[in-house]
DNA sequence: CGGCCATTTGATTGTCATCAAACTTTGTGG
DNA sequence: CCACAAAGTTTGATGACAATCAAATGGCCG
């Protein structure tokens, strides 16, 4: 299921986030997605994996021998109640990490939500290297606490924001996590589907549909396609998503 | 309002959970709750803190200057809307950190809850330490990882359980969270007011109130006090914070 | 063009919040 | 040690927001 071929050794000199000629990846590589300079040691224990979407790369149960960092695309990470009910915890995108908490499996599932592509690496490998460059784990650790802050706001979102907040909040958030930039200010690219933002905010998809919907009619948004959006009213949907209204 | 006092140099030597004869500190210190042997470096840079119910070590909005480690005591980590509407993000224990994160300014609020001691650290003194002690970076990345797992798990609690699915997990978490294990088994001790619970749990005091008196009427949990309960039937509690029922 | 799936819109229901009051625990001072 | 006040908790009645159920519309691909 998994397309694999070896990583091209000068990915590790890309710092830019535009294409790379050699393996194609738009965005951000490992590296600048770090701010490391000299990495050439993740190169040798890389492996570049394509993925289409609805792909998974890891499976909630399985052993966590892999880790992952997104060269292109979007991901979506989730937990299942034992009924189906689903919590999509996060959306990665390109530069994102996958994959590190450590302990024995998989903790979650992941699945590209758009055709992706990620550097993978064995876990006692990347350890190995963490070892001779502290200057990894330094990076990785600041991650991480970033990661620990954007979870912490999601709590809030998710324990006491009214749909109409979740939905200004997401909106908010999207463009300042996705690295691809749209050219006009305003423009939001929305890869994923209504289902998908339903999951993440912890309501259904007619409530999600409905609000945006509300959103338009006060003329804070545009629907420009499903998966485009235009924020006219900044400051409005600003002033929904912290409740001051 | 803070207590201050210099931390007694053979703190460090301290690894198990018993009390401390020099500083008084019960359960986990620093330097057991990270596994690391030799952090005689962490003495030289860090005060102790003795706080009382309901005093806050952490203002949400003020400059980041201090990193906290629990030495006893329970601490709660929480975020407010400007309406006042308040999301608690986790309770903390002896052995627990606060602060790490990167930033300008702290971007929650932390209180005790009960009293409690800390070890305090300035966060440049501690950057510049662990710059020399690579192990001490690679348990806090553990630690961070760990903590990003139990945030994912919330937000799956959060988002998609039912309110009685949320007080089962929660006393199912609770008492493996804290390092202060009760003598008998099942015993949990609940050093949290019911208004906490529920804002840990998004719902409101009255919904935690009926969903503890739902258990125990139903047999599964005994109410010994306010802060004492009693799991007279776990499989039963499982299979309920599981949705399996 | 037709079929399929995602999304939107509408009607109704249910869960939990809100409002309200009684009860319990805790701490304080006489 | 008891009495009282204040805070926290439980229990009850009602209401609101979002879920569920249902149907129509719209977009996409063969």
């Amino acid at each position: 299921m998994l397309e694999l071929r070896s990583l091209p050794t000068d990915c590790a000199a890309r710092r830019s986030d535009s294409v790379c000629a050699t393996c194609g990846a738009r965005a951000f590589s490992v590296c600048s997605s770090l701010g490391v300079d000299d990495l050439a040691g993740l190169d040798a224990i890389a492996e570049r994996v394509s993925l289409k979407s609805g792909e998974a790369l890891i499976r909630q149960g399985e052993s966590a021998v892999h880790l992952f960092n997104i060269t292109s695309g979007s991901v979506r990470v989730y937990k299942l109640l034992p009924d189906g009910r689903r919590q999509i915890t996060g959306f990665l995108f390109a530069g994102d990490f996958v994959g590190l908490a450590t302990g024995q499996d998989y903790a979650f599932s992941a699945e590209a939500i758009e055709d992706a592509t990620l550097c993978r690496f064995r876990k006692a490998d990347y350890r190995a290297l963490i070892r001779e460059r502290p200057a990894l784990e330094t990076a990785l650790l600041e991650r991480a606490t970033h990661e620990l802050a954007a979870a912490q706001n999601q709590m809030l979102l998710l324990g006491r924001k009214t749909a109409q907040e979740r939905i200004a909040s997401f909106l908010l958030d999207l463009p300042e996590r996705d690295p691809i930039r749209p050219t006009e200010a305003g423009h939001i690219r929305v890869p994923m589907t209504r289902a998908e933002m339903a999951d993440y905010l912890g309501l259904t998809i007619e409530t999600v549909s409905r609000g945006l919907t509300k959103l338009k009619t006060a003329g804070v948004i545009r629907l420009l396609s499903l998966n485009e959006m235009l924020v006219d009213r900044p400051e409005r949907l600003r002033a929904i998503a912290e409740g001051e209204a």
